[in-house]
DNA sequence: ATTTGTGCAAATCGTTTGCATCTGA
DNA sequence: TCAGATGCAAACGATTTGCACAAAT
């Protein structure tokens, strides 16, 4: 007990199907198993920074059957609920945070590696009014690391 | 007089001829016929931002020969020598911008356009030190738009 | 039962590369 | 002359899409 298969994947234990099987009905998203088994891998270890390919390989390995389609379409899915927030860095590939609060990104150009900046920390002083009939949505600070 | 033919390309000017020749030269590059007519059409009005896609079809519409392949290697060129500078915020296109300042951008997501922010104008505050063994390259701000 | 999600494979899009051919110094 | 630049077409990798099938309410 504690633990229940969905589908063939038995990682997840009961508390954590319940709790991913409410966030998803608050984000208006149905509980599907394929959706269970991400937001589990996304959502169960603190913050994560994840390329689709990359989540794909760690359900795959974990077990559980999911296609690199479902997996962006879910990804994206999430992002418009608000579960997820796209961070644009690289141009050659998309990551997905699933710290979706006020905050910052170093970026490590040398390996491609995100690390979250608090919001509270970095102040942006300055910006200036929007062009006409347009307002600001956010705004992203990008440090942009190189080796010493 | 006061117009050259660049192979079969009339639109520059004697003038520009010599000073984009000159500005290559600086940069290390060979002022080639296309690199000629490249540098004129991103250089000669003012701060700009460019895909390459844009750039070629712009190249061509004024009658010079240019592969998009060139384009592409000759704006990596340009940006690898300082004349350009890439700017990352939307994943699907890379834009170049003529700008190599300081400076940030208003990015309106509803129609990809691409605003200049002085540098001066924006302050950036409290960035935390960085991580072991890297350094601040850069610190880009992106100021995401959306319509009101 | 009806709506919504999923998987697969093919299509797409921007970008890069290999290589034979030109061209500027 | 001859390193360096160009063009073309093919290769590429990440992402998206169309459609038949499966699962959730």
């Amino acid at each position: 007990m504690g633990v229940q298969i969905v589908g063939k994947d038995l990682f997840m234990g009961q508390r954590a199907i319940q709790a991913n099987t409410e966030k998803l009905r608050k984000a208006g998203l149905r509980p599907t198993r394929q959706r269970l088994a991400l937001a589990q891998l996304l959502f169960a270890r603190g913050d994560r920074h994840v390329t689709a390919e990359g989540l794909h390989e760690e359900a795959v390995s974990a077990g559980v059957q999911v296609s690199l389609a479902t997996v962006y379409n879910t990804m994206h899915q999430f992002t418009a609920s608000g579960l997820l927030r796209e961070v644009t860095v690289d141009g050659t590939r998309t990551y997905f945070d699933t710290n979706t609060g006020d905050h910052h990104h170093f970026y490590c150009q040398d390996d491609g590696t995100l690390v979250d900046i608090d919001g509270d920390q970095i102040e942006v002083a300055g910006v200036p009014v929007p062009p006409h009939g347009a307002k600001v949505d956010r705004v992203d600070v990008i440090v942009r690391l190189k080796r010493r």
